[in-house]
RNA sequence: GGGCGCUUAGCUCAGUGGUAGAGCACUACCUUGACAUGGUAGGGGUCAUAGGUUCGAACCCUAUAGCGCCCACCA
């Protein structure tokens, strides 16, 4: 027996649990479906139809078409948030509807070493519990403590996934480092440098101060900043005062502009001015840029400016760049530490005079005095300083956008390294064709613009990170720099003593791999890459991605070009992009804000079916959704209800009928629910085949509550307490049946309450063979009927009506009142008899009986071409009769007036569709049928 | 500066050419033999604005306003 409540926690952990043990998920072990009265019952006559044969027949032997999915890894040291929680239960979604199917299905799962992130978690614990920082341990010791806190929290976000309920094959689980990934990191840098698509470069990168390390475009987040301080010189009002300035930028270090005098070498009492927001930079310059046709400085281009603070002479040089527009139309130019400057630097020869070291403070470079600041504490002592001189013209308040690291917050560096790129450029080329031509192609395909977008304007990508977790760079260096590029040590090693003609010594270069390097191999390197593995040749391309639209640079993107570049075919024939989960109000969750929500308490609160529902329910088209609790709350009721629908069907002995036909059942409620299933079963599996799960889970949702428990099991329960042992065998029959139904049809959506309802089931019918997470899918062809469509549709329509003039009348629940048919014809008599008991049940009626004419007093309810009326004898008060029946008229001529509009518009007659118009003449007609039968019984009510 | 998206009921959102929808919230009634985590009925919208296309526009086009996101730039 099914316990009187619903527990999803206590349910959800067993069932993951016996999935486990029957290791249900594995791919390539697709068992033969369809043994046993389930199977039978879904492919029954209706598994023919709609192409489903095809799959049907493949599903049956077990040898499903390969459907593959590649999970986005999760920091293997993380733990489940919401955007998990949507991102995985969407995949699983698509997997468990693929593997009902009968596809083989490969859900590949796996987590990602996440180099910075996970780094600076080891340090920060390193420095909490007070130990030696990384750099005092070295790299040895430091990478073993990584290891060791992979080993102890690698297992939280896998046991979250599984509590989430996601069905991949965890015997096949993966880490981005494992050997045979990390082989197939080497392989691929190895092969593209010898193609020359991967090369070490000295130019300016992103730097994070923090991290001490170069971190690539994407990982730089632009932050808009405005300061508050105005002072100009000579302002008697606002003395430019140095202590006031120091707490004005520790509170606000960035978002001013300061204009600062360069005086000229040949005549230091005349400036050239020239603005800058980094003020620190200044003792880096090398020159001061103007715009060619700038007539202002036309005289001066080719003379110097001595460098304030510095001394040094630097040069006016006349460069496009200069933006007349802007500032005074001088520009500083700092080649060392500016992406444009940089630029202009190459182009006049400046010297690039790095100012910074790795931590961020200025070196050795600058005067003595401000060697091993800050830069912030620099930008102090420079902007003072040079007010000291009479320097400082003014400082304003600018809004401009600040470079962060994204897992720092720090203030990002340009800085001059030697770094590893790849070009991605030439890499992004079949990239972008592979699009362009379908082989690869978004859902919703408006996120191809967003692709093309970043993909046409691409730059070099800056693989090499100067952390110690990661795939070492597999390059070494001879004592000259000479660079050996070479998959194992001794292979570089042979390489020296050819190039040098004697054994030399090596050292490696120390810097790993962008992590997003070797996640842009997952959908190969899972498989077994470099090793040409069968799995490789069957789920390689695989079927679909599932993933935020937040990642597509930083991973689809990569994925694309290495899969193309290292097995000719693209990694997924589909990607299905999803937006972000955000709080209520629209903001983005997060700690600081602390509008977290944390998914596994919801679990825990409402279960993990609960929770999935909702993010398939609120998942539309790639749009950011916002999360409530309420709507996880709502659809945990729809699981309660479920259950007690199926506690229902157990206390009435609806078990399940050995060979159990639908197409073949008699009873016109028992045919009408078959075919109210197969149109269910059609627009599930039309919405998921559309990657539309929001529409599939409101149909499911609507089917369940709205059709099956809230008509169907209402309607039947006369059957079922009737004494027609006939048709109440049949109805339990048919009640097991299309519960069934709606565990399969839910099972993407709500794994666990369906596998438990399932299972339990099995003690009142035929045993069992399978999982409900193994079974097949239900797909049915003519099943439904327009004629039984009709008749329960009057019924249903008939109750509806009468309660609704019940409640207007204010009649009470319990009063039972008379419902008498209105010169009805032989149809309506037919049906209204045959239904009598049923309807009497729903609508609370004492009977129902025939008239030629309507009876005086009565209340007049219309339903399509019927008339019936309930008799008032002191029920209902005739104000309220005739308001309601007026309200009724008024709406049905106003629908009148909008068929008339179109009728006769000649126009509308000439050029609509004639399907259209004959609809509006039918509707038109009904209609005026209804109110001429309304206002015949307002008339009689005086 | 470039691109993308959004604006529909109190709230969150579906709805892409033919009678405006859901969930939640709200109101009234109901211990009806699965379920009060429930049932029944009901109120509530000139579909952002202005033009245009069309027999017909929430839906297609143009413009405007507001909001959001992404990319780039920032002397």
């Amino acid at each position: 027996m099914l316990e009187k409540t619903f527990q999803p926690a206590e349910i959800e952990p067993r069932i993951a649990n016996e999935w486990n043990k029957a290791e249900a998920f594995q791919a390539g072990s697709a068992k033969a479906p369809g043994r046993g009265a389930a199977g039978r019952g879904a492919a029954g006559r209706g598994a023919a139809g709609r192409g489903a044969a095809g799959r049907g027949a493949a599903a049956a032997s077990g040898n499903g078409e390969p459907f593959c999915v590649v999970i986005p890894p999760p920091n293997v040291t993380g733990s489940l948030h919401l955007g998990h929680a949507l991102n995985n239960t969407l995949q699983d979604v698509y997997v468990r509807f693929e593997r009902m199917r009968g596809k083989d299905v490969l859900w590949q799962p796996g987590t990602d070493h996440a180099g910075i992130a996970t780094q600076m978690v080891v340090e920060r614990q390193l420095a909490a519990a007070k130990l030696p920082g990384r750099r005092e341990m070295g790299r040895d010791a430091f990478v073993e403590k990584v290891w060791a806190w992979k080993a102890e929290s690698g297992g939280t976000i896998v046991n979250q996934l599984k509590r989430l309920g996601c069905s991949c094959d965890w015997s096949r689980e993966r880490f981005t480092m494992d050997p045979g990934l990390s082989a197939a990191v080497v392989k691929v840098f190895v092969e593209l440098h010898g193609r020359g698509l991967i090369y070490k470069d000295k130019r300016l990168v992103n730097w994070d101060p923090k991290f001490q390390t170069a971190i690539s475009d994407l990982e730089v987040v632009a932050e808009e900043k405005r300061g508050s301080i105005v002072w100009a010189d000579g302002d008697a009002e606002k003395p430019f005062d140095v202590e006031a300035l120091r707490k004005a930028l520790a509170r606000d270090p960035s978002g001013h502009m300061y204009h600062f005098r360069y005086p000229l070498s040949a005549d230091p009492s005349r400036f050239v001015v020239v603005a800058t927001t980094r003020p620190e930079t200044m003792l880096g310059d090398s020159a001061v840029a103007v715009h060619p046709t700038d007539e202002r400085y036309t005289g001066l281009v080719g003379q110097t400016v001595q460098l304030p603070l510095v001394g040094r002479d630097i040069p006016i040089v006349a460069d496009e760049y200069s933006d007349p527009e802007k500032g005074t139309g001088a520009v500083k130019i700092t080649p060392a530490h500016d992406f444009n400057d940089f630029e202009v630097g190459k182009r006049h020869g400046l010297a690039q005079i790095n100012i910074l070291d790795a931590q961020g403070k200025l070196n050795g470079e600058v005067p003595e005095a401000y060697r091993g600041l800050d830069r912030f504490e620099a930008r102090v002592r420079v902007v003072a300083d040079l007010h000291a001189l009479g320097l400082l013209a003014k400082i304003e308040p600018t809004t401009h956008t600040v470079p962060h690291g994204d897992r720092s917050g720090v203030v990002i560096e340009p800085w001059l390294t030697d770094q590893w790129y790849c070009n991605a450029g030439e890499l992004a080329k079949e990239a972008i064709r592979a699009v362009e031509d379908g082989r690869t192609e978004f859902v919703p395909k408006n996120w191809e613009k967003t692709y093309f977008e970043w993909m046409h304007n691409i730059q070099p990508w800056c693989i090499s990170r100067q952390l110690w977790w990661g795939h070492q760079i597999p390059a070494w260096y001879g004592p000259d720099g000479q660079v050996f590029v070479a998959a194992a040590e001794a292979d570089a090693t042979a390489a020296a003593t050819a190039h040098y003609g004697k054994p030399t010594p090596l050292t490696r270069d120390p810097d790993v791999l962008d992590t997003w390097f070797s996640a842009a191999l997952w959908p190969f390197s899972t498989l077994g890459w470099p090793d040409e593995t069968p799995e490789l040749a069957r789920y390689y391309p695989t079927a679909l991605l599932v993933t935020g639209r937040d990642i597509i640079f930083f991973w689809v993107a990569r994925m694309m070009m290495m899969g193309l570049a290292f097995r000719g075919e693209v990694p997924f024939k589909k990607v299905a992009i999803h937006g972000l989960v955000l709080d209520e109000k629209g903001q983005k969750m997060s700690k600081s804000k602390g509008n977290v929500e944390d998914p596994l308490g919801l679990m825990d609160e409402y279960g993990a079916d609960a929770l999935r529902f909702t993010m398939a329910a609120l998942s539309t088209q790639g749009r950011d959704i916002r999360f409530s609790k309420q709507r996880v709350e709502g659809y945990r009721n729809f699981a309660t209800k479920l259950w007690n629908a199926a506690r229902f069907a157990e206390m009435n002995e609806c078990v399940r009928a050995k060979d159990f036909d639908p197409a073949g059942v008699q009873d016109p409620l028992n045919r009408w629910i078959a075919g109210e299933t197969e149109r269910a079963a059609r627009e599930v599996t039309d919405a998921l085949e559309a990657h539309r799960t929001n529409h599939a889970a409101i149909a499911v949702y609507e089917f369940i509550w709205g059709t099956f428990c809230d008509w169907y099991l209402e309607l039947v329960k006369s059957h079922l307490m009737g004494d027609d042992e006939a048709v109440k065998n049949e109805t339990r029959a048919t009640v097991a049946w299309t519960l069934d139904q709606c565990l399969k049809l839910l099972h993407p959506f709500m794994p666990f309450i369906t596998e438990e309802l399932w299972a339990h089931m099995v003690e009142y019918g035929v045993a069992r063979d399978d999982l409900l997470c193994r079974s097949t899918w239900p797909v049915f062809e003519g099943l439904a009927d327009a004629k039984i469509d009709a008749e329960v549709g009057f019924v249903v329509a008939l109750v509806s009506e009468v309660r609704s003039v019940r409640q207007e009348m204010n009649i009470s629940a319990g009063t039972k009142v008379p419902l008498v048919f209105v010169a009805a014809e032989a149809s309506v008599r037919d049906r209204a008899t045959r239904h009598e008991e049923t309807i009497s049940r729903l609508a609370r009626l004492e009977g129902i009986t025939f008239a030629k004419t309507a009876p005086k007093e009565a209340a007049v309810l219309v339903v399509g071409e019927t008339t019936a009326a309930i008799p008032l004898k002191g029920l209902i008060d005739f104000d309220a009769e005739k308001k309601r029946l007026e309200k009724e008229i008024a709406s049905a001529e106003a629908d009148i007036a909008k068929m008339d509009a179109k009728l006769d518009n000649p126009n509308f007659m000439a050029r609509a569709k004639p399907e259209a118009i004959e609809e509006s003449q039918a509707r038109k007609a009904e209609l005026l049928g209804q109110v001429k039968r309304l206002s015949a019984a307002a008339k009689r009510l005086g």
